[in-house]
DNA sequence: AGCGGTAAGATTGTATATTAGTATGCAGGT
DNA sequence: ACCTGCATACTAATATACAATCTTACCGCT
């Protein structure tokens, strides 16, 4: 669990360490390719990597100690999901964040959530599903109070999750991640604390009219929350403009 | 269009040729990788090659004449897709038809194209839609008549993608089809022509119902259109009990 | 000084070599 | 006849080598 140790002799040089330290902490279980994947993929959603910074496969291999085969085939899953641009002969980029792919990703989104709010209030049984619910507002109470970014967000995925999951659609889930993962890094941009408090509320009339099976309010409720972040873009565009491509 | 023309010299032995010269005249455009994650693409879905059939890189590779590389980089991509089971040190294989992928597949596909069924329903000018959406109807009218099954479904997907167009979310389409993907593995495995009518008269009821602005009408209708191949599934596991795997 | 062309360097794309894990078949024993 | 252990063949995973293309910077010319 401690970070920054980096005591293991893989010949890294030290004027080239700019990306490595981080990495490598990240770098355990599964083939190569999975854990570079893993690696990046974290890097670039925590903006520890921005948005149009280079990432070129031969550096990368050098600083993580492996062949380009696997850091290439790293690269590709990650162009296939948008994360990154490799242009031929040039050279590859975090794809810097466009409009076009977060409207995508939240179309998408919402019509998933949507869809799981629509079964979730037709459950027969919702008591585990609401329990469930209950729990992560309680949970939500505590680190919002303690101002505990990191958990309230590991909850508040929770929380969407517990709905999916609940409705014996739990295969559903990591799709719904993947297309988020683009208003993910928007999320991480603009995250403020100040926002827990909204979003807590949100979620708490999500799961009072899932659990009182009202679907109008229900969706109108997800549909709420699901939009909060659409107005925050601009302010984000405007803080960091060199992220963006309009 | 010739099949089966083999008169090039790639060197590929006679005895070896069962996927070869299907994939030879697909091979053209792109990138190496492009051009034979398309090839294999397109015989998956059409089931030229079979779900369970093995498939290595080495021998496709010699098949093709390019090297292990792109075809090993298509591999990846597939997998990705859920349509080859890649086992470390053991070989890979088409994946059999599971029935959670077909699930996911529809739920996921059902969220996507009743959201844009909402949308339709909502737009200020939607005679260019309605306009589109009729020249298909009469495509599929002649292509039924015709008992062209090939156009007809080509027509199916214009009529589909023609809602997300207009709709101003052309980018959806994509995912559209890539999340409708495992299902048209299903579809190519049951398909038979007397459908076309059916398929056109609900065709014919969506259309009207997005024209006419009633969006319950025509999201019942979609629904009714989408879960069509629903109950199919169980009488192609009983034909092919050997592509699938419950 | 400004422009152009060329050569060097850096990049991804492709090909091949090496490594390591798995199945398989045969030999030898029980 | 059946099990066990080893040798072998085959596989994908990884590493390295080569090719093609683009950028960049420098040098010479005008």
């Amino acid at each position: 669990m401690t970070d920054y140790a980096d005591n293991d002799g893989t010949g890294v040089r030290a004027d080239q360490m700019n990306v490595s330290e981080n990495l490598k902490q990240r770098i355990v279980g599964q083939s190569m390719t999975d854990r570079v994947y893993d690696a990046i993929l974290a890097m670039i959603l925590k903006l520890d990597i921005k948005p149009r910074e280079k990432l070129s496969e031969i550096q990368l291999s050098k600083e993580l100690g492996v062949s380009r085969t696997p850091v290439r085939e790293a690269f590709l899953r990650l162009e296939s999901l948008g994360l990154l641009d490799i242009v031929p002969q040039r050279g590859t980029i975090v794809a810097p964040m466009r409009d076009a792919e977060f409207r995508k990703s939240q179309f998408m989104r919402e019509a998933f959530e949507l869809a799981l709010v629509r079964r979730a209030v037709e459950l027969e049984d919702n008591t585990e599903l609401c329990k469930a619910l209950d729990r992560e507002l309680k949970l939500q109470t505590v680190h919002s109070e303690l101002a505990d970014e990191n958990s309230f967000f590991e909850s508040d995925e929770a929380f969407h999750e517990a709905i999916a999951v609940h409705c014996g659609l739990a295969e559903i889930w990591p799709e719904v991640q993947r297309v988020k993962m683009h208003m993910d890094r928007f999320r991480y941009a603009i995250r403020s604390q100040r926002e827990t408090p909204t979003i807590l509320d949100q979620h708490r009339r999500i799961a009072e009219a899932i659990c009182n099976r009202n679907e109008s309010e229900a969706l109108a409720a997800m549909t709420v929350h699901l939009r909060r972040a659409n107005h925050l873009i601009s302010d984000a565009a405007k803080e960091h403009p060199e992220f963006f491509d309009i």
